[in-house]
DNA sequence: GCAAACAGTACAATTTTGGTCCTGTTTAGG
DNA sequence: CCTAAACAGGACCAAAATTGTACTGTTTGC
């Protein structure tokens, strides 16, 4: 169906909790309740979302997480790479190796391209902009897809 | 890793087949063939394909398979969908009634315009340039990812 | 020292994917 | 009319990924 993980949808959902915490360092706890999810589901993103350096974590009582950057430069892209590894839309064409047929396949560049052409998309929408959800400015930004 | 499975991948390949025969009609074992891959594998997809109507099917004897339409009226897109049914990044944004949080969930209508984005984006490249594979010709597609 | 909170890992249940196989049905040709 | 090639439609199973949870540390403020 050619989606992201659920866990990767929650993950944007939490960090736009985040950034109307607006610098605020929250717990997964409180962070669970205002995504009205899970709390060891929110605790597990967290913790990859940190490994990747979006957010930064203090332990200890009082502890918890907050954006390590602006929200204007965190992409969705950034989000979905930390959830589930680099973008590849189709196993053989980034795995180098992977697939018998690379030799003689034919898709396999134009494949890339497209790969590259949604990276583009995917890193052209900030979180900032996921926050504004009802907002009417429609700014476009122009993604092209180099076909052979 | 936001991927179209190995199917779809497959199913390209299998295409771009078609479109070098020319629209003879060709049959599952000589596609099989011509893609190295294996018979039933390609037979499955086939089946998928003619279901979607992207390919047309004659029975019997010397039966087989051609492309229903020109190769440039095919897209990437279209044979996603076949493969894998609707675009959709998010479980959530496109089946309404799926979770729990749509009602006051900010990230839904955004993860819908990027979904949109990449569908368009898909579209955007047909089969006839999928088979193209070491030409020159940069022709780019704009896609706008009309953001909050 | 204690409790809150993150780190890291492990785990089972479920779902999806990948791949195969089998039983029809259609059709050309002998 | 009879056979063999070839598609149609499922059924099926094994492997992998996803989902969600749990447990055991470690850090830190009070
Ligand atoms: S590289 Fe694997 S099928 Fe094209
Ligand atoms: S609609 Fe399900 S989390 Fe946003």
């Amino acid at each position: 169906m050619l989606r992201v993980s659920k866990l990767t949808d929650y993950a944007t959902v939490v960090m736009t909790c985040l950034v109307d915490g607006a610098g605020e360092v929250l717990s997964a706890q409180v962070l669970a309740e205002r995504a009205r999810l899970e709390l060891p589901t929110v605790s597990k993103l967290l913790k990859q979302l940190a490994h990747a350096g979006l957010v930064l974590s203090t332990r200890g009582i009082n502890g918890g997480y907050r954006l390590a950057r602006d929200p204007a430069q965190i992409t969705v892209a950034d989000i979905v790479v930390a959830m589930e590894g680099p973008i590849g839309m189709t196993e053989c064409s980034t795995r180098s190796g992977s697939c018998d047929h690379e030799s003689h396949c034919g898709v396999r560049v134009n494949w890339q391209r497209i790969n590259s052409a949604i990276a583009d998309a995917l890193a052209s929408v900030t979180l900032a902009e996921m926050t504004k959800p009802a907002a009417r400015r429609t700014g476009s930004i122009p993604v092209r897809v180099a076909v052979a």
